[in-house]
DNA sequence: TAGTGGTCTAGACCACACG
DNA sequence: GTGTGGTCTAGACCACTAC
């Protein structure tokens, strides 16, 4: 994380650089220097323009590029303040999607918001993973909003096969997906994953309380039973400033 | 992917959206809709303000959310241009970090482009994961860009113990770190891995030609050899516009 | 009521691409 | 030169917070 870059003297020479960019990686030292510490608010815009020199816009373009780093939040009549954050790991491999146990054991008290859960025909994609005739299959679509202490750090996206959802309605839209499979005594033993990172668009900015823009890691996943029979399909878009995965690997030779 | 979203009635009720964010997702809509095509342009600010009745400060503001969303970039002295993009799919498992053969075979050529690599005292974070004693120890720091077909895909910063780093001084800054072990007979048998999503600050920013901001996914390791000596360690940061990562898991029951 | 950030305007000048 | 995006200004009005 220290930094050196392209222009060997590092202070001073502004060399070319925008105003907002230098003022914005100026803020940034000072952040970084403890000099503004997390949670404390920074001088308001007005000030920080008198004091850079520069007209109010161009240091909201400067705050908008903390922001998009990360490193500060506004408030409406109120200021611009230094996040702090801590990072939840999700371990990848056993116990697989355990979301609740995973925040619980982290010092969180994990709760799900159930956005939508509705019977729809079946996206392509969707039957094809979960193994389901494409033209005619009907699927339970589910979309929650996953809270840690009260903070939106994930939208779960799940497609359940029509007798599993009707089965478990009502569980589903209280608790963890995999929490009340397991209540149900019914066990995954195999998964396919992926993992991405994409930009929050608008409508998932809003439900994450982000700004647009911000990298979200995407958790994609094909859950089975039994014998390699999917039970369920979906994935979770994660806040990555809240969450990490973790995993061990052992390479067979 | 489809929206829909706390306002019910979906057209012309802008109520209370900003201008900014009207104007970016019906230009979004368009984009997705096809009537912009990939690598397209689109009217120039001056052309969208007129045709959108307002100020290219606004237009200005409501491109740079397709930019955060990854939708566009611009050009300057040229235009605003329809992104289009394939993503290069990285196994986490086995085989582990063969990122020029990934590449391969997935119809990339593959390089690196090395920025740094020199002698330093390990920072103790490296020091304790490469299990070396924390205060004298010296590690070879290297930094590099990876290219596929000359488009920059992620930085990768690694550290190796001396004696490694001394033996492989030209090599390593030559090729891909995996396959100069693997051609020198060196093979790795574990590794503990973890992912995370980062936003770009201004550095990564220009290294990897991204907008300030842009997702990046932190592919972090420590990989060993033997009998749990550690090899090297390091992380990669892959723009995530480019990249994603699978895996296969069994849940051992 | 005063102070703060959020939105938007109209206009200026610059840097780059292209013919 | 013309047209494009990039930067920056000065100022207006609004919405929210706090006193």
């Amino acid at each position: 994380m220290t930094s050196s870059f392209m222009v060997p003297s590092e202070p001073s020479t502004t060399a070319k650089q925008p105003l907002h960019i230098v003022i914005s990686e100026k803020l940034k030292a000072q952040i970084e220097a403890g000099q503004y510490k997390p949670g404390q608010r920074l001088p308001s815009e007005y000030d920080l323009g008198e004091k850079f020199g520069v007209s109010r816009t161009t240091i909201r373009r400067a705050v908008a590029n903390l922001i998009q780093q990360g490193l500060v939040t506004t408030q409406q009549g109120k200021g611009i303040f230094v996040s702090d954050r801590r990072k939840i790991s999700f371990p990848m491999s056993n116990p697989l999607m355990q979301f609740d146990v995973v925040l619980r054991e982290q010092g969180y008290a994990g709760r799900i918001h159930s956005l939508r859960f509705q019977l729809t025909s079946a996206p392509a994609d969707v039957a094809c993973k979960l193994k389901l005739p494409s033209q005619t299959a009907q699927v339970y679509w589910q979309e929650k909003i996953i809270y840690a202490d009260d903070a939106p750090i994930g939208l779960e996206v799940d497609y359940f096969p029509e007798a599993l959802g009707h089965s478990l309605t009502d569980q589903l839209q209280q608790g963890f997906t995999y929490s009340t499979l397991a209540m149900n005594g019914m066990t995954l033993n195999a998964a396919k994953v992926s993992l991405e990172s994409v930009p929050a668009n608008y409508e998932l900015s809003e439900y994450l309380a982000v700004p647009l823009g911000m990298p979200l890691l995407v958790f994609n996943y094909v859950m089975y039973w039994g014998k390699h029979a999917p039970a369920f399909c979906g994935k979770t878009l994660f806040r990555s400033d809240w969450t990490c995965y973790t995993s061990e690997i052992e390479i067979s030779t």
